[in-house]
DNA sequence: AAACATTATTAGTCAGATAATGTTTCACGC
DNA sequence: GCGTGAAACATTATCTGACTAATAATGTTT
């Protein structure tokens, strides 16, 4: 299939391992090789960029950590293209995303308003576009979250099935994909904060939610999530005020955080009551 | 800074570098290094972890090839933890998202309906919250699109530097990272359709968006920019309609849906000698 | 035909060497 | 004291050549 061969160019002798790597990118998205294929082993691959076989092998290296290219000992092994699948991309930006607000450039409540953003919006196109499937998908953690002495733990791992059900059934991996993301890059869950939540106003509020999306219902749904995260909100402000915590949620920004001024859905068209 | 020293355990000898790359990962994770501090230099890594300098190398490549750190030469030289920059996140993710939907993982359509998405929220939040630096930044492009006789290049730039400034008055890093990231792994520009477009309805729908976000109402903001969205959209319509062309972006959806083809950012880093 | 041994190919690792490139140091002249 | 330039030094970048280990293909024995 490949037509198009490949044929590597001179190199500067600085960062020579970058350069090939660089080449070999655009090669393979232009494809040159095609997911599965084989490239070049590291000998030939060297040769005909005239490097050492190390230099290039490094080349390869800088690909296959970003899961481009997939490596294999023996006789018929070699570097092969591969596909990062969306976890891996997922993880990666929130990677990149978390050691980016550790250094200030983004504000946690930057990415707690982003995610229920993004969020808001696949729930409205959920309810456009769900299929069966999907909706048994997003029932099953409502319908599980009935048991409330069920372990903390168990109940939110239901709750990010939940989240995660609906998030598919929107139907757009690019949404998908920064909806994983923004939720991988959060910190690890405010226990104090979680304790205080009604387990049966949380379901109620999830059933709520799913009722609309399996009714088709995307100003509904809109309005029962906007419910769910205000009811979230109110019972964190409410934590903050009686601890006399320091949020450790929320920077330090002059923060955002009335229900008042939470985004509201909106984008598609019709507009909020 | 470093009060938890960073302690290397045993490796497994096959894939000794990924092994060190992931051990590495966590401790920057962790903060055992901040940002800009000075990892120990290869030949260091390789000792405390019982490896050759050359695979303690390899390790370091598979951390630098998603940014998360950099490397310099000389004395004063070494393997740093990078401060990421946010242009470098974002070509670094619309990379994955281009390479993806090459794949077919990903379709147009859904980049397209991410970017409205977005930038509809953006709209939203930038009515709240715009300075008066913001609000100098995004009136610039609309009155500069005065000029109807402006080529055509000059008026996709001004385009670009409309909605980037609505972007960055939305105040949250996260959703511009998102925003940029969709815009970078468009593809080229449809000239034919933009020709089509009337400049001064598009003025005109830029100054209506621009005066709503100056007049702080976010309401009128979205309808505002819901109203530009459908005008992009229907001449796009009907320019697939003229040139008998299947339409490939617009999903089936009765929302907000395609969008004005856009040019590229150049890419990044990327030269040739 | 099945089980087993051999061979060839290839990535993974190692050890040591050379080159390139910044930093630091320090003697020197003023 | 203060530049100034040369030398020393540390560190990454690359090269060389080897050995190890995994794996598929092939050949051999049973």
């Amino acid at each position: 299939m490949s037509t198009n061969a490949f044929v590597p160019s001179q190199l500067t002798r600085k960062d020579a391992s970058g350069q090939i790597a660089r080449q070999l990118r655009t090669a393979i998205s232009s494809g040159v090789w095609q997911p599965g294929e084989r490239l070049p082993s590291e000998q030939e691959l060297g040769e005909s960029f005239d490097v050492s076989r190390a230099t290039a092998r490094e080349a390869l290296k800088l690909l296959s950590a970003t899961g481009l290219v997939e490596t294999q000992r023996g006789g018929a092994g070699g570097t092969f293209v591969a596909v990062p699948d969306y976890e891996q991309v997922a993880a990666q930006l929130s990677d990149s995303i978390r050691l980016w607000y550790r250094v200030g450039n983004v504000s946690l409540s930057d990415v707690d308003e982003a995610r229920w953003v993004l969020e808001m919006h696949c729930v409205d196109l959920a309810a456009r576009r769900r299929t069966e499937d999907d909706l048994v998908a997003i029932e099953r953690p409502v319908e599980a979250a009935r048991d409330f002495t069920m372990d903390i733990a168990d109940w939110l791992d239901l709750d990010l099935e939940f989240h995660t059900a609906i998030t598919k059934a929107a139907k757009n991996q690019i949404l998908e994909l920064a909806m994983m993301s923004v939720h991988l890059s959060r910190p690890a869950t405010n226990t104090v904060f979680v304790e205080l939540l009604g387990r049966e106003t949380v379901m109620l509020q999830h059933e709520a939610i799913y009722l609309a999306i399996k009714a088709g219902d995307a100003e509904a749904a809109r309005d029962a999530f906007q419910a769910h995260v205000s009811y979230l909100d109110q019972v964190r402000q409410q934590a903050l005020t009686d601890l006399q915590v320091k949020d450790m949620t929320v920077s330090s920004l002059p923060t955002i955080r009335s229900s008042a001024e939470r985004p509201r859905a909106s984008a598609v068209g019709d507009e909020a009551p």
